[in-house]
Parts: structure tokens; C-alpha cells; sequence
DNA sequence: ATTTGATCATTC
DNA sequence: GAATGATCAAAT
């Protein structure tokens, strides 16, 4: 946390300029970068390993873009929603309750109009999901996770859930993964994410700094 | 080929 | 203008 309070209020563009981080003018093409940056700098085990970033914390990093509103510009992606084996799946022990159970939230604001480096670096807090919070993410898991076991994941578009929704999170359109089919047999489709939609993010922001 | 880092860009 | 759907690079 010194390190996240360290630096608050700088720009992505001197943080990298100090860590000879490499700078892109835009992010067409490297839209991970102010997360891999900061990864970098605070010490998360790098790669896309399957595990937490701070492996022996537990803890989570996520960046947040906002706005000069303070509102979240984006939508959160939380991790690959399971299609297949999903007999007996909990959300207990789901990827999406592991993953949100202690996140480092680091808001950056992160308007379009300004260059990568010229974003700067909000202050960062440590988070954990209250009773309420679980309990919206339980209901959004289970609904979408049980039409994808009932072989209706055509249904699922990004309106579904409350706090949280299925969007696809691929190479591109014609990317495909096993999913369970209507009639319980695989066939192919999109590979999917969750991701917290802005609201909730929003609310969370609103608890840390005004709650 | 998949997961993680997300943002871009078109649609609503 | 917000939200959904599409997309890109690095790491494994």
C-alpha cells in the first residue's frame, strides 16, 4: 500500500518513464498496457497465470478507468465464465467468488481524450465484498451460469444481471470454445467473461471515498 | 489454444 | 451518452 500511496497523482507516463516501461501513443493495440504497467511497478507476479496477482497476499490488482466525473468509463472484467463441467458448480467455489473475495482497486483517470501517459494515477484501496455485494454477484452467477447449464447460452446477452453480465472476451467474432448445447450435448460457440458492470464499480468507489 | 491485461467501436 | 459486442498483445 506505500507503494500504491507512492504513486497516487502521477501520470502512467512518468511511471513507465521511471521503470523504462514502454509507452504507447495509443492503446489500439496494447489496451492491457496500464494494467501490465502497473502490475509491473507493484510488484504483482507478472505473467496471465490463473492465479491471483499478489499470489501470496491473495489479493487482486485491478485497474479502473474513470472519468473527471469519478464514474467508471468502463465495465470490469473478473475472469473466463466456465461453458462446460458444470454439473454441481457452486458459486462458492467459482472462479468469479475467489477472484472478487480481496481486490486492490486502483482508479486511474483514464478520459479518451487523453494520451495514455498523460492518465493519472488515482489513489488506490484494498476492498472486500460486503454481505450485500456477495449476495448481488451470487444472483447474476446463478441465473447466467444456469441457462449455460440448461444449454441456453444464446440467451445470454450483456443486459442479463444486475451487477454483473456475460460478454464475450475472445480473438475476435469467429473465435471458438466448447459450450454445452441445447440438447446437453458440446458444440462450439464464443468464449465468454464476466464482467462487473459500472454500477456496481461505481458503488464501490462511492462506499470507499464517501462511505 | 487459452487466460489475463483491458479498451475499442458499433449499436441501442 | 451508455451499454453491448468485438477486438488486440503478452504470457503460458
Amino acid at each position: 500500500m506505500q507503494r500504491v500511496n507512492d504513486i497516487a497523482g502521477i501520470t502512467l507516463g512518468e511511471l513507465a518513464a521511471q521503470y523504462q516501461f514502454k509507452t504507447p501513443e495509443h492503446l489500439l493495440k496494447e489496451k492491457g498496457w496500464p494494467g501490465q504497467l502497473l502490475e509491473y511497478v507493484l510488484g504483482a507476479s507478472a505473467g496471465s497465470k490463473p492465479v491471483p496477482d499478489f499470489e501470496l497476499l491473495g489479493i487482486e490488482l485491478k485497474s479502473l478507468p474513470i472519468g473527471y466525473n469519478g464514474k467508471p468509463l468502463e465495465t470490469t472484467y473478473v475472469t473466463t465464465v466456465p461453458l462446460t463441467g458444470l454439473t454441481g458448480a457452486t458459486f462458492h467455489d467459482s472462479n468469479v467468488k475467489k477472484k472478487l473475495a480481496h481486490v486492490l482497486w486502483l482508479p486511474v483517470l483514464a478520459e479518451r481524450a487523453l494520451q495514455p501517459i498523460d492518465r493519472i494515477i488515482g489513489s488506490g484501496f484494498l476492498w472486500q465484498p460486503n454481505t450485500d455485494q456477495i449476495n448481488q454477484l451470487q444472483r447474476d452467477w446463478e441465473e447466467q451460469i444456469e441457462l449455460i447449464a440448461l444449454g441456453k447460452i444464446e440467451q445470454i446477452s450483456g443486459h442479463l444481471g444486475e451487477v454483473m453480465q456475460i460478454r464475450p472476451k475472445a480473438a475476435n467474432s469467429k473465435a471458438l470454445t466448447d459450450v454445452i448445447g441445447p440438447h446437453g450435448k458440446l458444440t462450439k460457440t464464443l468464449p465468454r467473461g464476466f464482467y462487473l458492470k459500472t454500477k456496481f464499480t461505481q458503488q464501490i468507489l462511492t462506499e470507499h471515498f464517501q462511505g
